[in-house]
DNA sequence: ATTAAAATATGATATTTATCATAATAAAAG
DNA sequence: CTTTTATTATGATAAATATCATATTTTAAT
């Protein structure tokens, strides 16, 4: 209960995660405001934010934590589409189209999050110039990845976007004081974000291995040769 | 001489493509600013309208015809990410991000495209909160629709995606009176565009046509079950 | 109309990747 | 702590797809 009120009583102002994301064009008036309407929550890992075909009233402002947005393909598989990490909004998509959410979102650490709802974020839409822009903006980048990871998909082999997927993840999400990357993703979740079967991931971590490009040990992989692999990723 | 004054007379109030575009939001008095402004192109088959890396001060209007989006992989061979067609507009993602273009467009069809310069559109973001609500919407269609793609890729078989485009091309641009479908792509597009080597495409396409599925006669292809092509697809 | 070039087609083969089977290891539950 | 379950690993094999070769057809150019 105790823990409770501290995390309903954040104050957007003081937020500094929020600077990260569209939301940094957001003035003290507003601020204010928005910290009164929005709700904080704490997101356990593997517990969903939500889930593809629901009707998210609002967006979410993710201020630790990082979760995957995947999606069902018709074979029963899910495809991780991207990650997401502190300092991006959730749904925003799904607001502006005024259509339900087509990803799901599960979160891979535990994760604090603050639900904005929609009725106080289109206010910014229609009077605060900057934050419409700032979002808009964020969808464009998100469609430029889009599409790059279309053509990855579309062209590249498989060694080549698992090469191409463990340098992503160590740029941008980092390492942990043992070298290895912050991001630990399971073998599976691996292979659905590369898009291939699980076994054929392992197989391929396994001679990475071998030829001194990576180590493993459990969960943890450690990029050995950072030079070698951005070749094999062309 | 004469046919290219007509082409730069027309105007924008009277044009009915803009309709169904982002254009639409715009009121009688920025249209008639807008048509002093535009300026009207023709582009011939197989030309290009913009290039990878190109910075392009504005965005298209298509008023006729039909392009494709591509983008180069790194193995030289290159990727359609999306067909646009009349009434859409080209640029507005690289415009709003201030970013070069990601992508090349190139006409399929002889086509009649408007161009709009930059200044006169970021007015309209300023002013008309339609027309960016707009705008928003589209690009967040269009990121929808890469997340739909990216799966797609990952996910199911090139016979899948075969199976899927096709239908694609019949229902968004329908067909001639002689049922073939008036998008006509080469080999090597449509293979660019599901993902896959020319060769096999081809191979697909005669297996499909023994089956009854399809008919071939030159780059002309006749859906002939559609159910079970729908079945195909998964 | 004739030739050259490009696109389409098909076979043979190699490579990549998925699937199935099973073992080893790690994590979770009792 | 032991049992159960899930994850990781690896081999054997099958299926999907790419590549190379070459023939045929279509289109463009002279």
């Amino acid at each position: 209960m105790y823990n409770k009120n501290i995390i309903l009583m954040s104050k957007c102002e003081q937020c500094i995660v929020r600077e990260f994301s569209s939301l940094k064009a957001l003035t003290k008036q507003e601020l204010v405001q928005l910290s009164d309407c929005k709700t904080s929550h704490i997101v356990k890992k593997g517990e969903i934010i939500f889930k593809e075909g629901d009707t998210v009233n609002g967006i979410y402002c993710i201020k630790d934590g990082v979760c995957k947005l995947i999606k069902l393909s018709a074979n029963g598989k899910d495809h991780i589409v991207k990650l997401v990490t502190k300092g991006e909004l959730l749904g925003q998509r799904s607001m502006i189209s005024e259509e339900p959410v087509n990803l799901s979102a599960v979160a891979l650490d535990d994760m604090q999050v603050c639900f904005i709802p929609k009725s106080e974020v289109m206010g910014y839409f229609d009077k605060n110039n900057k934050f419409s822009m700032n979002v808009m903006k964020t969808i464009c980048g998100d469609l430029k990845e889009a599409d790059d990871q279309m053509v990855n998909l579309a062209q590249k082999t498989v060694k080549e976007r698992l090469a191409e997927t463990l340098l992503y993840l160590h740029d941008t999400f980092g390492t942990n004081e043992d070298a290895s990357l912050k991001v630990q993703l399971s073998r599976d979740d691996l292979a659905s974000m590369i898009g291939t079967a699980t076994e054929s991931c392992i197989r391929l971590l396994s001679d990475f291995k071998k030829l001194g490009l990576i180590e493993l040990s459990g969960k943890k992989i450690v990029l050995l040769d950072l030079s070698k692999l951005k070749k094999l990723a062309e």
